[in-house]
RNA sequence: GGCGGCGUAGCUCAGUUGGCUAGAGCAUACGGUUCAUACCCGUAGGGUCAGGGGUUCAAAUCCCUUCGCCGCCA
C-alpha cells in the first residue's frame, strides 16, 4: 500500500483579494506536497474558499448582487492566482458546494443526536448599524470597535456545541501527541487557554441567512467555524455516498494555517471531530506572518501586496523561492521588494544561475558540449560530494519539518561549494595543458553532477525553472525522485549539454521602479498667533559643561552660558551624545521656560533638538557659525 | 492584570545537554581570477551576546532583577 500524505491550507475568505500572506501558506503547502510526491507518497493537497457569512452577504448586497455570483467572481481570482503560482492542489473545496453542505448536515445531525449540540439563548453585544456581534473584550470602551457607536445587548435563540465536555480529552490528546501543535510556543498558548476552561460554542445564527441551514430547524444557519472547518473532511467525502478518499487520506497529516487561526484548528476542530467520533489530524502547523517594513499588511492600511503583480514581474518560481527562503520556520518574516530582489540577485542569479551558466559554457568551450567522463577523483572532488551528501541529509530533515527556510539555506551550501570548487580547480588553467585533459573532464563532470543534485532538491520550491535547466542539462528533473539527490554519478558521460538562455538575469536594484511609500500626512497642532510665538524667548547659548545624571541613562546635566549668567539645563540626550561632544556647541535655549526639577536637579530651560519617535534618533539643533551668547532667535 | 517568548555585527538571523579565539548571509573595504549573468573566490573591519547581580574552574547559554519589544487570554 502506498504511503499517503494529506495536507491542507485554510479555505480563504472571498471578501477581498488575496495578498502575499495567503500565498505564503499555499506555497508552503505546495512545496510540502511536491516534496512528498517525490518521496513516493500518494498526496492529497486541499485548498478552497470559505464563502458563507454575514460579511459576504452584506458586501454582495452593496454591489446589488446575490451572494453566490458575487463570490464566484472572487473565487475565480483565487483559482487564477494558484494557477499562476503553480500550486499543485488536488482539490479545491467551496463551502457553497452541495458536497460540503451534505457533510456539514451529516456531522451536525450526528452531534446533535448525540446530545452535544443543544438549543439555548445567545446573549451578546450587538452593533445594529454594523450588524455584528462583539464580545465584551472586543468592545472599544464599551462601544463598537468598528464604528464607535453604542452597542446593545441582544438575545437570540441559538444552537450551542458542548465544547466544555471535551476539555479533558483534548488536553490528554495534546499531551500524548507532543507534535500535534507546531510550533511549540503556540502549543503552550493553547494548553493555557484550554486550562482556563472552555465555554460552549455558539454554532448557529438567525441574524443572517447566507449560510448552511441548520438541518433541524428553519431560520437558523450554521455559524462560521462549524461550517468552515468541516471542509477538511467534506472534500474527502465524509458523510457522503462516496467516502473512499476519506478512508484513504484521513486523518490529515498537516493542517497548515496562519498563526491567527491556530486556536480554531487546535481546539474547536479537534472537539468537533471527537464529538463526531472521527480521528484527529496529526498536526496543525501555525506559520508566521509576512510583515511589511511598515507593519502588518492589512486592507484598511491599503498596503496590501498583490502577488499577481509580483508574479508577472518576477515569475512564480522567484516569488515561491523568496517566500520559502525568507520566512524562518514558525516566525514572522518581513517583505519588501528590495529584499525580494536582493534574494533573487544573490541566490538565484549570482550563485545558482551563474553556476549553471559558467559550467555549461565550459563544457561547450572545452568539450564541445559533450559531458566528459570522470576519471580519477581527488580530495577536492570528495569534499564536494561530501558536502552534497550532508546537505541532502539536512535538507531532508528540514523539509520533513516544513522548515523550508533552513532547507534552502542548506542547499545553497552546495551551490557555494561548487562555485568555490571551480576556483580551486581552475579549469581554464587545466585547459591549457593537454596532459590535464582527463582532469579537466573530471572537474566538469563533478560540477554538472553538483548542479543535478542541487536542481533535484530545489524542485519542490521551484517547479518551473527546472524545466529550463533540463533544456540545458538533459536529465529528467520533472520526474525526479527525492532520492536522486542522494546519489552521485547519475548523469551519463557523453550527454550533450545545450547552451541556453540565462536562467535568472540580474536585476539592477537602482533601475527598479519600487513605489515609494506614501509620505505620512502630517497633522499639525492648532494654529497659534504671532503673539503666542512671541512669548517664547529663544536664545543662542554655548554649552560649557556636560555631565551624566546619576541613575538616569537618558539624561545629561548641561551648563550653558546665557550672557553673563550660567544656567543648568537637564536634557534627555545622553543616548545620543557623549558629554565632550556637546561642550562648546552653540545651541538654542528656550530661556523663559519655567524652571522644573528633574531628578532632583533644577532645570532652567530647554535645549531644542529634533527627535524621532521612541527615541530612535535625535540631534540637538546647533549653529555652525559663532554668535554672541544670548543672541535672540526668531 | 495573568501566562509565555524574545533582545547576539549596520541589516536578517544561527548558536544543540554551560566548554577552544561568539558564527552565517546581506551590506562595506581591499586583494585574486577571467569559465561565467559587473559574476565568482579570498581577506579585513565591525559585538560590553539589552543593563545589573548571582551560581560555576568555566555563562550568549542556568538563577534573580531592571529596561525594551512581541504573542496568547473566545
Amino acid at each position: 500500500m502506498k504511503k499517503t500524505f494529506y495536507i491542507t491550507t485554510p479555505i480563504y475568505y472571498p471578501s477581498a483579494s488575496l495578498h502575499v500572506g495567503h500565498a505564503l501558506t499555499t506555497v508552503m503547502a505546495d512545496a510540502a506536497s511536491r516534496y512528498k510526491r517525490m518521496n513516493d507518497y500518494e498526496v492529497f493537497f486541499l485548498t478552497g474558499s470559505d464563502e458563507h457569512g454575514q460579511k459576504i452577504e452584506r458586501s454582495a448586497k452593496e454591489k446589488n448582487m446575490d451572494p453566490k455570483p458575487y463570490v464566484d467572481d472572487i473565487v475565480e481570482g483565487f483559482v487564477d492566482l494558484w494557477e499562476k503560482l503553480d500550486i499543485s492542489y488536488d482539490d479545491f473545496i467551496r463551502t457553497t458546494e452541495d458536497r460540503h453542505k451534505e457533510t456539514v448536515h451529516y456531522i451536525f445531525k450526528k452531534i446533535y443526536d448525540k446530545g452535544d449540540i443543544y438549543k439555548s439563548v445567545y446573549e451578546g453585544k450587538y452593533c445594529t448599524p454594523c450588524e455584528t456581534f462583539f464580545t465584551e473584550r472586543q468592545l472599544d470602551e464599551g462601544k463598537c470597535p468598528d464604528c464607535g457607536r453604542e452597542v446593545e445587548t441582544i438575545k437570540e435563540e441559538s444552537y450551542f456545541f458542548k465544547m466544555s465536555k471535551y476539555e479533558k480529552a483534548l488536553l490528554t490528546y495534546i499531551e500524548e501527541n507532543p507534535d500535534f501543535i507546531q510550533p511549540q510556543s503556540r502549543k503552550n498558548e493553547m494548553v493555557n487557554f484550554i486550562k482556563q476552561g472552555l465555554e460552549d460554542l455558539c454554532v448557529s445564527r438567525t441574524t443572517f441567512s447566507w449560510g448552511i441551514p441548520v438541518p433541524i430547524e428553519e431560520g437558523h444557519v450554521i455559524y462560521v467555524w462549524f461550517d468552515a472547518l468541516t471542509n477538511y473532511i467534506s472534500a474527502l467525502g465524509y458523510g457522503q455516498k462516496d467516502h473512499e478518499r476519506f478512508d484513504t487520506f484521513w486523518p490529515a497529516d498537516v493542517h497548515l494555517v496562519g498563526k491567527d487561526i491556530v486556536r480554531f484548528h487546535t481546539i474547536i476542530w479537534p472537539i468537533i471531530l471527537m464529538a463526531a467520533e472521527i480521528e484527529l489530524p496529526k498536526k496543525v502547523y501555525g506559520h508566521g506572518w509576512l510583515l511589511l517594513d511598515s507593519g502588518k499588511m492589512s486592507k484598511s492600511k491599503g498596503n496590501v501586496v498583490d502577488p499577481k503583480i509580483l508574479i508577472d514581474k518576477y515569475g512564480a518560481d522567484v516569488i515561491r523561492y523568496f517566500l520559502l527562503r525568507e520566512i524562518p520556520a514558525g516566525q514572522d518574516g518581513i517583505y519588501s521588494e528590495e529584499a525580494l530582489v536582493t534574494r533573487y540577485n544573490v541566490d538565484l542569479a549570482n550563485d545558482y544561475g551563474n553556476l549553471v551558466s559558467r559550467t555549461v559554457a565550459m563544457v561547450h568551450k572545452y568539450f564541445d558540449g559533450e559531458l566528459p567522463a570522470p576519471v580519477q577523483t581527488t580530495e577536492i572532488d570528495a569534499d564536494l560530494q561530501k558536502t552534497a551528501q550532508q546537505v541532502y541529509q539536512k535538507t531532508t530533515e528540514a523539509f520533513e519539518k516544513l522548515d523550508f527556510s533552513s532547507g534552502f539555506a542548506e542547499i545553497w551550501k552546495v551551490v557555494n561549494r561548487a562555485n568555490k570548487y571551480i576556483d580551486e580547480t581552475a579549469p581554464w588553467i587545466l585547459a591549457k595543458n593537454e596532459e590535464d585533459r582527463e582532469r579537466l573532464g573530471t572537474v566538469l563532470y563533478q560540477l554538472v553532477e553538483a548542479i543535478r543534485v542541487i536542481t533535484v532538491m530545489i524542485t519542490p520550491g521551484m517547479p518551473n525553472i527546472i524545466k529550463k535547466v533540463q533544456e540545458q542539462i538533459p536529465y529528467d528533473f520533472i520526474n525526479a525522485k527525492w532520492q536522486d539527490a542522494s546519489v552521485w554519478g547519475a548523469l551519463e558521460p557523453g550527454t550533450k549539454l545545450i547552451k541556453g538562455g540565462t536562467l535568472f538575469p540580474r536585476i539592477d536594484l537602482k533601475t527598479l521602479d519600487i513605489p515609494e511609500e506614501e509620505p505620512e500626512t502630517v497633522t499639525l497642532k492648532e494654529d497659534i498667533s504671532y503673539d503666542d510665538f512671541a512669548k517664547l524667548d529663544l536664545r543662542v547659548v554655548k554649552i560649557t559643561k556636560a555631565e551624566k545624571v546619576e541613575k538616569a541613562d537618558k539624561l545629561l546635566k548641561l551648563e550653558v552660558e546665557l550672557g553673563s549668567e550660567t544656567r543648568t539645563v537637564v536634557s534627555g540626550v545622553a543616548a545620543f551624545y557623549e558629554t565632550d561632544q556637546l561642550v562648546g556647541k552653540n545651541v538654542i535655549l528656550v530661556a523663559n521656560l519655567k524652571p522644573a526639577k528633574i531628578r532632583g536637579i533644577m532645570s532652567q530651560g530647554m535645549i531644542l533638538a529634533a527627535s524621532l519617535e521612541k527615541d530612535a534618533d535625535l540631534e540637538v539643533i546647533s549653529l555652525s557659525k559663532e554668535f554672541p551668547s544670548a543672541t535672540i532667535v526668531n
